[in-house]
DNA sequence: CGATTCTTTGAAAACAGTCAATCTGTGTGG
DNA sequence: CCACACAGATTGACTGTTTTCAAAGAATCG
């Protein structure tokens, strides 16, 4: 699986075979089944976490037992808990398997070591970051924005590769609306259709 | 207006005196009275503004010409339109000021610069856009998961400062709800209050 | 003071949530 | 391989919340 790791430093960037293999070195490959925890709230969490293959979602859990996803995270893209990354505080999230999915994590020590030790790589950790930032800044802006059948039609748009291979009532706790509400907007929608 | 940016850099890093001078040799003072633009939606933007004094808010138009509030700063913050700055495309926000303001502006040109040319800058920025970067998830996780009334309980405990010298609509275009609508929930907290 | 902007209030309509029942599809164990 | 169990999706009836529009009251600023 690390070729795939390897194929998505090379489409951002480009680094030695040296480099890549120091990077190697320090990756862990993690399997999980479908339905499995990668992280529960109040773990500890140390990694950077990469998906190979695969479909992960992350969610907090309200007072009333409630599920709220808020990230998506499938092949070349990253996922985990970065709040308690930074603050070493115990996690927030929970992140699970949607199916089953093979992941590269990098404890935050060795993942800073390659940040210096290959500028290439951190350069295109920080256009990342910069990125994930803007993508956050746009999705808060939909949500006090937009009627909730705007933002599904805006989801379906922007991430059919997610879209399709998510059960349905999770992409409507991500959109912040009942099950009950999203079926009965795909409904109408279907029926405005014909 | 330096010293507060000196007294800001201070408080989270320490730098020298000749770095200091060079960062000051690079930032250009901005005054802005109530109501005037920092940038406009369409304007190219190049700046990072950090807020010596005042207050500002960041805002996107949408079709039937509601303003709908993402951020506010104020003294000892930073504001400006990431996206427009990374991708070199014209402005989606319009950024204006609520108070009088007094602002530094750093080119991107000149800060990439001080991020080189002194490293304890540079992980100061890191540092905090970092911890904007979780802000921002967390601030997701609210729109979605919590009621329009507890969102306004919690930016009243979170942001106090913002909170009592921000005019009640934008608050409520912050939060995603209508100024009734927030004008609404006041009054019902105050009612079971007594 | 007068003008403008901001906030409040009311009533009706649109929207979303809840609860409970039914329907559908999938997959697993017998 | 079938039947059954289960998770997910849909539907209906009802309740509660939010928006909209319009108008009236405060507050603020020049």
């Amino acid at each position: 699986m690390l070729e795939v790791f390897r194929d998505y430093i090379n489409s951002k960037t480009s680094i030695t075979d040296a480099a890549f293999e120091v990077i190697k070195s320090l990756c862990i490959v993690k399997k999980l089944r479908k339905k499995q925890y990668l992280l529960q709230e109040g773990d500890t969490w140390k990694y950077h976490a990469f998906i190979c293959k695969g479909c992960l979602r992350a969610y907090r859990i309200d007072d009333k037992g409630v599920e709220h996803t808020t990230k998506f995270a499938i092949e070349n893209h990253w996922t985990g808990d970065r709040a308690a990354l930074l603050s070493g505080e115990p996690a927030s999230y929970n992140i699970d398997a949607i199916e089953d999915s093979v992941l590269l994590l990098i404890t935050n020590e060795n993942f800073i070591t390659i940040c210096k030790e290959v500028p290439a790589f951190n350069e295109m950790i920080n256009t990342i970051l910069n990125k994930s930032f803007v993508a956050n800044e746009n999705r808060i802006h939909a949500a006090i924005s937009y009627s909730a059948e705007e933002n599904y039609q805006n989801f379906l748009r922007n991430s059919p590769d997610i879209a399709n291979r998510v059960p349905q009532h999770m992409i409507a706790s991500y959109l912040g609306i009942s099950p009950e509400t999203l079926s009965r907007i795909r409904n109408q929608a279907a029926k405005r259709q014909s």
